[in-house]
DNA sequence: GTGAAAGCGCTAACAC
DNA sequence: GTGTTAGCGCTTTCAC
């Protein structure tokens, strides 16, 4: 069926290891023979069988990554980058979703190990510590994201607080006395660390924190994030200012408030979080904070590269990469 | 380092075939056994090595996904739903991405394998019937879209001519009568059958043909539907009416109408194609085309598996799934 | 420089 | 029912 390493050193008339020497670039080969074998290759078409060279290497040729959800536009936006970023360095990806659920999560990492892939990247959700026993099967693993689990794990993400605490400052600049929070979960690794940008924004700016105005969400997704608003939009008081804990969110509330005739920013200014390229094309366009995802998907695919080679030193490192704030129509810009 | 079956063939003091029996459930093994080897094997913690059982089997127990961007929300919503159907059926998927230009297309086709995959769902953009010379070393392939290129190869799409159709005369049934059209590309296979199912609603509602109406778009991108869309604008005489060839360039088309002051859909009507998520949240919500993302993953994966087990038939089969239009805001639903 | 041969972890004949 | 053994395609000592 398909070309061996035999095949070719048969026709070549030279042993199996002068026609692997060959298709490593192993340097010393006589020119002759190398000619021989390349003139072989040629004909033949041979292509290594990877899942022999790799048994044989102790190695898989593969890297996973973990995320929630592929439909989710930040995601899909994060994996397309962290591909291309592999594929530089020549490793081939699997994907695994989760849905952002702890059982999944568990499972995943588990069914991960030296015999899949020889490192992963993973973007948990709901994951807790205990859930991390043997990291893996002893793989390197680097965390994407906010979710900071308290393990000795490499980890790439922006500055969480600061960020949340940014966008708000944002909003309080604007005037706005009653900013509202849509995004709290429990489950959610994310929400902890923006509700406490949030509440530092507001404390810094000398608003009162008020339980009304925090509104949950279950899965961050656009109906959410609409059916959040209106919550908000039916209070006594309706907030003049809303920080939503994604872009998902925000477009849904954006939605809520138009069709409830609210005007934006004027009547109330909405905010949301990871820049979605859906961001600058929604009506109005949404103000947000924009992670660079380039940076995170490069720094994590390098650093557990490193690990593979076995070059990284300290155990549980944790690179921050940049953020800005995008403003845009829904706070005025 | 890992564990291995002789390990735990070892342990329990028995033969490995015996270990192998047990784990891959075969049904014969004396209960005292069993019990021995279970205990074994939980003790260890023994995980099969997937690359050694995949070379001994001949298989590599992976499937490749090939899509042009994953950032495109089309593209990560149907990797999602890829991945899902996959995993049900206990096979992990490798996903590529060509930015849909022809020679990134080409080289992951070539690259795909026995060696690497067992079977590839493609998604070609540009790929030509000369690139598939032998079809991936001889793996399954499943095309999927509409990109139809003449080689007997399975495919599963919708009737996008139809869909396109449909559309069409949905706008033209408002009794709009300058339909444009955004999206026109000699090099994308979509585009063709979308024109053709223009032309035809154009025809059957007796409205001619304008070349001023038709505008090209490079990459179905957001930012190119806006940019077409203000070109439409500028016209003597500017549409009432647009049929874009996805929901991206529809999001950007509505962008640029809005900000030029437009009423939609009482200025100007546009619909879309793809029923993103985004489309029933953006404002306007947008009408549009939506295939069965669902049905499309689950008959591909299905095709691709029967093919693999050497079940399947005929040799170029073509599925056709199912789709329906949306009507919504942007043509006044 | 190159060939012969061992062996990565697993499955599948084939014996017992 | 279970053990022994060959071998999937490759890399890699180790001789020559």
């Amino acid at each position: 069926m398909a070309v061996t390493l035999k095949d070719v050193a048969r026709l070549a008339g030279v042993s199996v290891k002068t026609v692997s020497n060959v298709v490593n670039g192993y340097a010393f080969v006589k020119p002759e023979n190398r000619r021989r074998v390349e003139e072989a290759l040629a004909t033949t078409g041979y292509r290594p069988n990877l899942g022999a060279r790799n048994l044989r290497r102790g190695r898989t040729g593969f890297l996973a990554l973990m995320v929630p959800e592929l439909n989710i536009p930040y995601f899909g936006e994060l994996a397309g980058l962290v591909l291309t970023a592999a594929q530089k360095r020549g490793w081939a990806v699997l994907i695994e979703q989760t849905q952002g659920t702890r059982d999944r999560e568990r499972d995943t990492l588990a069914s991960l190990g030296p015999h899949l892939v020889d490192g992963a990247l993973v973007h948990p959700e709901a994951l807790e510590a205990a859930d991390f026993p043997d990291p893996s099967g002893g793989i390197p693993l680097v965390m994407l994201g906010e979710h900071a689990v308290d393990v000795p794990i490499d980890r790439v993400a922006i500055d969480n607080v600061l960020a949340a605490r940014t966008a708000v400052r944002h909003l309080a600049g604007l005037g706005r006395r009653r900013i509202a929070a849509i995004g709290l979960n429990a489950a959610r690794g994310t929400s902890d660390q923006r509700m406490a940008g949030y509440r530092a924004a507001l404390a810094e700016r000398g608003l009162s924190y008020e339980d009304e105005l925090v509104a949950p969400a279950e899965k961050y997704h656009r109906a959410d994030g609409a059916a959040a608003m209106r919550a908000l939009l039916a209070l006594p008081t309706p907030p003049d200012a809303v920080f939503c804990f994604n872009d998902l969110l925000a477009i849904g509330a954006l939605r809520a408030a138009t069709e409830c005739g609210l005007r934006i920013p004027e009547d109330v200014a909405i905010a949301g979080f990871d820049n979605n390229e859906e961001s600058a094309f929604c009506t109005p366009t949404l103000t947000t904070i924009a992670p660079d995802k380039t940076a995170l998907a490069e720094a994590a695919i390098d650093l557990v590269c490193r690990r593979i080679a076995g070059e990284a030193s300290a155990p549980g490192q944790y690179i921050q990469t940049p953020f800005a704030l995008k403003v845009r129509e829904s706070t005025g810009g």
